[in-house]
DNA sequence: CAAATTTGTTAGAATGATCTAACATATTAC
DNA sequence: GTAATATGTTAGATCATTCTAACAAATTTG
């Protein structure tokens, strides 16, 4: 069984893959803030385990045993995030951290009463999806704001960023998942967006921003 | 801060401590199971971080630092196995083994919102007393069942043991905390006790199962 | 109280996870 | 296509936690 550390390592692998798998050394440690020798060397440690594919100086690949393990932990991330929002009344911004420690909990009882008491949900509180018990997670096709020309109306419906400073600027801008926003204009010098949305006639939303929305097209 | 392993060990020594406080290697490294070097050796740890004192060939003592350290664990493994309870619907004998994992996530607010919801409870599912926030922890006086009287009636109010096969046995005589119980004899062979409770007329507890049962006499 | 037993300590080693310093390979820039 | 830069590896060390084997102190027993 995957100890605490190496179940951190799959999730980062996970989450980092590029659209062929692959994660390189130095984003691996940079994710996890280690040196890349300590990640060069936990990833030998994995290797041996069969949970990764690994050539010298070659990036790195989840095995299917691996990525099996890996979408579990998510799923338990994920499932943590959505109780604490739904069950415990936290905000969206304060569940990752405490999620980041109840991920690793050996309780598969635990997580399927957590699963139950939500009616089995398919996303997080930031809209990401939540992995079923095999492993398997489904694909979603939104697009960031900052792709949606003017005149479009999007809801809101994930995030590609969920850090606690992100989440505390939407909220206080009131822009929360399901939001439907209309597009107003975008300024070509900065890349900023204007739109409006709820009682919000105008608001601007730097580049920064509207990248890292994830919108569903209405119209 | 102490580590996961640290906690166990305070938790260990506060939990074994006889009336003087103090709790012998060979009793910490069983209850542990470790061997005695490796308790040792911990020991000496704990000492450097002030948690413990400690001399050579004498029995090992938790500091008023160690001590508090070690009842904010207590106290966060019972409020957890109550939410376990209460909130989520497992029996009293699932619950330990979960709450010996939880007991260990650094997230306050996460266990405040445990107690909030629970309506800040004093005991867990087992009777045993809550700490407060503070480490300080009510003592109750509750008696063996093994020590009262033919003609006695009492109610069951915590248990000295809380292991999944007593608490299965428990479950399966229909007693639970609460129950008001009868006592019609004691058999002076085998120190058995007859009781009635509930629709129960009469059941015989063994010696083993009656000093494992702590009451309130009632009359 | 001396012997036997139990309890506790030291020494030495292993494993997992981490680091820094030094070196090697691969990629990018000129 | 070499030089500079970025990326990756090896070596060697540290720290926490654990072990077994050997020895030492304390306690119990006859
Ligand atoms: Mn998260
Ligand atoms: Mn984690
Ligand atoms: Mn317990
Ligand atoms: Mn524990």
């Amino acid at each position: 069984m995957a100890s605490y550390t190496e179940e951190n390592y799959l999730k980062a692998l996970y989450n980092l893959a590029n659209p062929q798998g692959e994660v390189s050394i130095s984003d691996l440690a940079n994710s996890l803030n280690v040196s890349m020798p300590t990640a060069n060397s936990m990833v030998k440690g994995l290797q041996k385990s069969d949970l990764v594919l690994y050539e010298k100086y070659k990036p790195v690949t989840l095995t299917p045993k691996g990525k099996k393990e890996a979408a579990l932990v998510v799923r338990k991330h994920r499932l943590t995030e959505m109780f604490l929002v739904k069950k415990m009344g936290f905000g969206w911004e304060e569940v990752h951290e405490v999620a980041e420690q109840i991920e690793h909990i050996h309780a598969p009882k635990f997580f399927e009463r957590m699963d139950e008491m939500l009616g089995h949900p398919t996303i997080d509180p930031h809209g990401s999806p939540i992995p079923d018990n095999q492993g398997r997670m489904q694909e979603f096709s939104y697009v960031p704001l900052s792709t949606c020309k003017p005149g479009q109306s999007v809801q809101l419906t994930a995030l590609t960023n969920s850090s606690t400073e992100f989440l505390e600027f939407l909220n206080s801008r009131k822009l929360a998942l399901g939001t439907e926003l209309r597009i107003l204009s975008r300024e070509a010098y900065d890349l900023s967006v204007v739109v409006s949305y709820d009682s919000h006639a105008q608001e601007t939303l730097s580049e920064k921003v509207s990248e890292r929305l994830l919108v569903r097209i209405l119209e």
